[in-house]
DNA sequence: AGGACGATTCGGCCCTCACCGAAGTGTGAT
DNA sequence: ATCACACTTCGGTGAGGGCCGAATCGTCCT
């Protein structure tokens, strides 16, 4: 007896306790520095795998990446857009949510699903631009428009991202309103030039979070701006109707209007203002 | 025939192409916008799930946790802090490095890992930070101390974490030195105090990487400071002697020069301060 | 009431994979 | 040459879990 390898707690399965109740990333705000003393016979370690394992699943990845686009979903839907099959649906969705991904909200005989907030969508966003690339075969020629439009300009969560976001970005840095060497922010100027496209950068409703961060894209690779500015910002384009999100999917299309106002005011490239070629199908 | 859920191309296993090469998480520099024509007959999606899976295992995951100390491992190492079967550890390993998050350098019979990048460190931490908590038993009572003694003050790649970490990050923005209203910010007197210490905060070695960024304890649960002056800080209390690095951990410990330097310069709390009780043991 | 519908529970199937030990390979030391 | 050592390869085992279909539970509509 006495085996090298210690005992057998590598089930890799396990329950475990979650820390903040459903808000899975608070990101900062006063919290004393309790959690000092380890002095018991019992210690807390953050357990990587066990977040891990629930996006290590293709279904369960995909659904989160469904839920990116900030909407909420009902469980049929998600089901529908994995294809698998109802009861499997409602199997990762508890996990999920029990995880503390997800939040879920039932009416009726609908169960309704979003992410947790802001910070599950950034780190979603964020492993994303991590990953490896998959190759992944596509079918039809809606299907291809599709992802072509989603590659151009989609929402992410509460902002905007694809080619858009990120021509959005360079082109505030090239013209001084944010400034890349001291991390991203917000210049004076910068403050000024949304004062006066109406935004207010001070509002109280975002100070909790930062107000500029960043997103990796992960059709670019590439920063574009996120945070409580970049949701003000994309906010604003949805009202003044530069940009309109095709209902059930997270695709922007540009307007003439949106065309006109990117143009004069940051001088986006033609590129970044192409229009989708297609109206968007529904969900893919 | 003709199923009501597609094919079964849920294997959920694959095999999948790197986008850079080793480095993980590119997060700027100048890149055109390729990938921009989708119109073949597949497309590129990030695989999420085949970068959560590889996290997802525990084992491999306390792997990851471990060489987060920015240290070069060999493969028996690692097998024994993870208690595994050196066969075991070398599957793992294999998977971690083909899957871009380990690098590795054989040299002659030994196996010589590392964490790829500072990119992977800090999406590792920050993982970590949005983790549930699991409970651990603690087996002895050096185990308590070395434990207590990470939560204090640790390296956490190439800056501090721990208390000592967020105790430094919450006195410079108290002083002026960073700013947290629009993002982490560096102010101008912050530039000046580094420069004061000796640290040249435009070092063109460093200019790659965002100067400041924040990093997710996991102990905390509260930002610190990381990206380069996260780093040239570290370096800088290294070379002073202030905080010294207990070989083959990546615990910090606050000398007498540091404690002074410490409360001199940034006023910091004594809690942040307290001697480490023991000396740090072996690998845990 | 009756029926359609969305979601859930349960049982069973099958594949994946983390684990080990034993044998094998190459390197470094004696 | 020989042995020790670090790591690797391979086969086998067992547990975990993702999947479905069928049956069930509630809710909403007519």
């Amino acid at each position: 007896m006495n085996h090298p390898y210690k005992k057998h707690l590598h089930t890799n399965h396990q329950h475990i306790t979650r820390p903040g109740g459903e808000r899975a990333g608070q990101q900062d705000g006063e919290r004393g520095a309790e959690r000092g003393g380890a002095a018991g016979s019992a210690a807390e370690t953050p357990d990587v795998a066990a977040l891990a394992q629930l996006l290590a699943d293709r279904t369960r990845a995909a659904i989160c990446m469904a839920l990116l686009d900030g909407g909420t979903w009902t469980a049929g839907e998600l089901a529908d857009y994995a294809a698998v099959a109802p009861s499997t649906t409602t199997e990762h969705l508890n996990l999920l949510v029990s995880g503390g991904l997800l939040t879920e909200q039932r009416r009726g005989r609908r169960r309704y699903v979003r992410l947790a907030g802001p910070d599950t969508a950034e780190a979603l966003e964020n492993l994303a631009g991590l990953a490896p690339y998959r190759q992944v075969p596509v079918r039809s020629l809606a299907e291809a428009n599709h992802r072509r439009a989603l590659h151009h300009a989609r929402t992410c969560y509460d902002h905007i991202a694809g080619a858009l976001g990120v021509a959005i970005a360079d082109a505030m840095t090239a013209r001084g309103l944010l400034a890349r060497d001291y991390g991203l922010v917000l210049t004076k100027d910068g403050a000024r030039w949304l004062t006066a496209l109406g935004i207010p950068d001070t509002a109280p409703s975002v100070a909790h979070r930062a107000h500029v961060r960043t997103c990796l894209d992960w059709t670019m690779r590439r920063q574009h701006l996120s945070g409580a500015v970049g949701a003000a910002l994309c906010r604003h384009a949805m009202d003044q109707a530069w940009i309109v999100k095709a209902p059930g999917t997270r695709i922007l299309t540009v307007t003439d209007a949106g065309r006109t106002a990117f143009r004069e005011r940051l001088a986006l490239p033609d590129e970044a203002l192409a229009p989708s070629l297609t109206l968007p199908v529904s969900r893919p």
